[in-house]
RNA sequence: GGUCCUGUGGCCGAGUGGCUAGGCAAAGGUCUGCAAAACCUUGUACAGCGGUUCGAAUCCGCUCGGGACCUCCA
């Protein structure tokens, strides 16, 4: 390993050196999606970019137990106190865990077209909800949470007699307090900022589970930290999720997890940014959100055409996690041009192999910049998983792999050892680590060979009317055919 | 209103004190039947003003612009 791997941590707002309780072993949580509709762009960045945390953290080593859950059920919408599932429910005519079931297909699909790794540990929340009632009791017994009229509330205020509620947001109560809108008569609620653990449902109310506090449902931000403690533990890495849950999920979270063990769960937080348009945060509401086919077949106002999952998982990595990305045509075209150059730096340097008993005659200053470049990938992931700056040390890998192409720069010059050195770098980054994997779609890789062929002995009979034929046959399939001095090879179009 | 983030060349986007980021676009060159691709070269970029420093895009202050969270949201 080159370097240490550092992280900005949420909690300390520093960048800090990356050290896991039980080395090897790394516990990670993320909070996955409530499965009540398609998951949008936004959603997908997020697990995007903690699916390349996820594998370089492997990369380098590390056992990973990845945990990312899935909501279904318990997701407040508003003062109804209905949740999103069960809406959705009423809405559609169909069982609440069709919706469920439903959309966690989804889920999977697009995660599986963006090349997104599924995690080790997929819990849902209606699966754990013996655990999450001892937790309700535990919160209880330890003083941190009460019971009104059938629901159960976390205690704030007990709460802040011992801890910091907001120490990750940066809140103080006070301000909290100032800022939050009265509570209506009926609240069952001591406090504004408290929040549920348990509530009671109403009659209307489809998914509901009779306990002893009342036949009622889970509050939304319980079964995080049931699910983390259970599978990682009641101290565990890594916590992550989107800059939007950070107030006030994750803040209950903490909170949930020190009052019933006393241990504030995880040791780095990390937090990925909003995707926008045109400046603005995506969102249904605001209708500027899209849904990954809507991009991916074009299929949207906003777009003039679609790009494949690859180009979007491009652009995304295009920029570190924790900046936000805004969405444009211009920058998606850009990003589908970089895109293939990469793509087709990564399909030559598949083929390449270091011919044998070739004898080495190294250019040392060709060596060394090589081998500078592979070390700077390595530096640029271990800085918070800069995978922006890692993509454009790649691309000046990708200059030398064009230059042996074309003959400009030899094997001999570089050496067996260095030259294996960046074939293995660049793989590594490209598919292990970026997830980025070549898109094939040639109808027939044979028939390819064999128009090439016809194409060269064209050339070479100096036939120009039939190479210009061919030339263009190829580019209607994205062929690009590359005449060099060293021979005739092809590349995706960019 | 409170808390916080942010403003980089035509566009996107890295970069927290001195070391060419990178991609797209543009210009010139090499190569070529012509092209394309590739490679090489080129761009008075760091919102404005002031300060700290031998030296600032990078630190500090002010001004102006953009955004997020504070209610469900990745």
């Amino acid at each position: 390993m080159i370097g240490k791997l550092r992280v900005v941590n949420s909690l300390s707002r520093e960048k800090e050196v990356f050290e896991p309780l039980n080395a090897p072993h790394v516990g990670m949580y993320v909070c996955g999606p409530t499965v009540y509709s398609d998951v949008h762009l936004g959603n997908v960045r997020t697990f995007m970019s903690f699916d390349v945390i996820y594998r370089y953290l492997q990369f380098l080593g590390y056992k990973v137990r990845y945990v990312r859950n899935i909501t279904d059920v318990g997701h407040l919408l508003d003062d109804t106190g209905e949740d999103k599932i069960s809406r959705k429910a009423k809405l559609e005519n169909l069982e609440p865990m069709e919706i469920v079931q439903k959309y966690t297909n989804d889920f999977h699909r697009v995660m599986e077209t963006f090349n997104i790794l599924p995690p080790d540990i997929e819990p849902t929340a209606t699966g754990h909800l013996m655990e999450q009632l001892d937790m309700i009791q535990e919160l209880v017994d330890n003083g941190f949470a009460y019971e009104s009229n059938g629901s159960v509330y976390f205690d704030i205020s007990k709460f802040n007699e011992k801890y910091d509620y907001g120490k990750l947001s940066g809140r103080k109560t006070e301000d909290l307090l100032n800022q939050t809108r009265e509570l209506d008569g009926g609240s069952d609620k001591r406090s504004p900022l408290d929040f549920a653990l348990w509530k009671k449902a109403a009659p209307e109310h489809i998914m509901r589970w009779n306990t002893k506090w009342s036949d009622g449902f889970p509050g939304w931000h319980l079964e995080c930290s049931v699910m983390s403690t259970k599978y990682l533990g009641e101290e565990f890495d890594i916590h992550g999720g989107g800059m939007d849950l950070k107030f006030p999920h994750h803040e209950c979270e903490i909170a949930q997890n020190a009052g019933s063990t006393g241990k504030e769960g995880a040791k780095y937080w990390m937090h990925t940014n909003m995707l926008t348009v045109n400046g603005t945060k995506m969102s249904k509401s605001l209708g500027n959100s899209f849904l990954p086919h809507e991009l991916i077949s074009g299929d949207h106002e906003l777009l003039e055409h679609g790009y494949s999952p690859m180009t979007i998982r491009f652009f995304m990595l295009q920029s570190h996690y924790a900046s936000t990305l805004d969405f444009s045509n211009e920058a998606l075209d850009a990003a589908q041009k970089g895109y293939m150059k990469l793509a087709n730096g990564l399909r030559l340097i598949k083929n390449y192999e270091y011919p044998e008993g070739l004898a080495e005659e190294i250019n040392t200053k060709q060596a060394e910049q090589i081998n500078k470049i592979c070390d700077n990938c390595y530096h640029a992931m271990n800085d918070d998983f800069n995978t922006a700056l890692t993509i454009g040390h790649l691309f000046n890998l990708v200059k030398k792999v064009n230059s042996i192409q074309t003959g400009q720069l030899k094997f001999e010059e570089i050496g067996k050892e260095t030259f294996e050195r960046m074939k293995s770098t660049f793989i590594a980054f490209c598919e292990e680590i970026l997830g980025l994997k070549l898109e094939t779609n040639l109808s027939s890789q044979n028939l390819l060979e064999v128009i090439l062929e016809e194409y060269k002995v064209a050339k070479e009979a100096k036939n120009y009317d039939k190479v210009d034929e061919l030339r263009a046959k190829l580019k209607a399939e994205g062929v690009i055919v590359k005449d060099m001095k060293t021979g005739i090879d092809w590349a995706f179009e960019e």
